[in-house]
DNA sequence: GCTGACGGAACGGAACTCGATCATGGCTGG
DNA sequence: CCAGCCATGATCGAGTTCCGTTCCGTCAGC
């Protein structure tokens, strides 16, 4: 499974809208700190009502240290966005690892219960499905879009389940997410913990979907 | 086609986001003029650094004449949503009225028809697609979501086509509309004339989906 | 001339900067 | 080996700028 443990490392290095990287100790924790605290007021104002002097009261610093960081307020959102994101590979990875899936399917199906979990569990994880149009309007693809997901879920699929490979897997993959991000997205809309029967509908679509092109999951 | 027609109406009554209703013949054009300035200006330098002295300069008004029209920068977005969500019904009547569907999935197709072709043509109509979940957070369900818009079209398919009305037929079409928005989105994120491969995908996965639950679109 | 429409200076608050100040931890000399 | 020194990273928060919003004086339609 040489493949499922890389799609849980940080491969991202920790992108470039960090103004100043943490040298020493305390630093580190601070960075984090302040992600948290924009966790938590994103879900308690909304997206667009967050204040950088909200964050900084939050995480018990002051103004100067959030700019210290990030350059600008949506910055501070990009970089809990992509936070986001790194949990949401590392949970992919450890239900993997956990789930051991014998079948493409359940693979897949261990993508859906770990989104379905963040969305319940994480603060703040609705951040991810807002962020990544608004950011595509003005910017180049890159790590964080829904493409390159489907290319690093392909890679595991075609390696470890022997789906056939190549830009066809990818194409359906992106189709994929996208339909899933919407869907779970609406189902934690007005359902703090989720509407089932969204969340139900989601698995049925992706499998059926899948199937039509990949055939049943065999092991 | 009584449903039809009904659907192209303006049943929304103008909304609330707007101040002052126009009364002299010269506002209305003003009012129309702030939304095109705010259309042009959303395509230009994105959905959240849109700034109140952008509208008003570009529609050669002042700041003043904004805030006569819309209390504050967040209902001048609401504003242009609402139109983009008027435009996109009315093209969707219109669309109706010349294809003269005799199915069910050929409905469903002029809808979808009538979404791209906005995408292509109406400024800021990607507005659509953005604004909604943001609301969603703070406020409650309204005739602008997914939702209201599966009503719509459940009364439409059933009256006119006979499909068995009820709960189950608005799920599934609220199901249906969020998937089709996310992949015309999509296709339209790094392509503005919209990438064929997820229109045409779209499309496929919209008839498969609806046939699976009402059986093959017979006239 | 009365009432609606408009302009733009002025106000308040939030984003962001900057120089003073504090803390850390590597280095050095005993 | 370690005590304390100091270069440099980290923090703070008052100040600045910019933007959303108000308000009232002026202009235009009916």
């Amino acid at each position: 499974m040489a493949r499922i443990d890389q799609f849980g490392e940080d491969s991202l290095g920790q992108g470039r809208q960090v103004r100043t990287e943490p040298i020493q100790q305390r630093s580190a924790a601070r960075l984090s700190g302040l992600l948290d605290a924009a966790a938590a007021v994103v879900d308690e104002v909304g997206f667009d009502r967050i204040t950088t002097a909200m964050v900084a009261e939050r995480a018990g610093a002051s103004i100067g240290t959030v700019y210290r960081y990030y350059p600008d307020r949506v910055a501070v959102l990009e970089g809990l966005r992509e936070r986001a994101v790194q949990r949401f590979r590392q949970r992919v990875a450890e239900n993997l690892q956990t789930a051991k899936p014998d079948t493409w399917w359940e693979a897949v199906d261990c993508g859906i219960t770990a989104f379905v979990d963040l969305y319940r569990d994480e603060p703040g994880f609705r951040i991810l499905h807002f962020a990544d149009r608004e950011r595509a309007q003005s910017s180049t693809p890159d790590q964080l879009d829904s493409g390159f997901f489907a290319h690093q879920i392909a890679g595991i699929l075609s390696q470890e389940f022997g789906l056939a490979g190549g830009p066809d897997l990818v194409f359906h993959l992106e189709v994929a997410v996208e339909m899933a991000d919407s869907l779970l997205s609406r189902a934690f809309t007005w359902n703090s913990q989720g509407d089932e029967r969204f969340i139900s509908e989601c698995r049925r679509i992706m499998h059926d979907y899948l199937v039509g092109y990949y055939g049943p999951a065999a092991g």
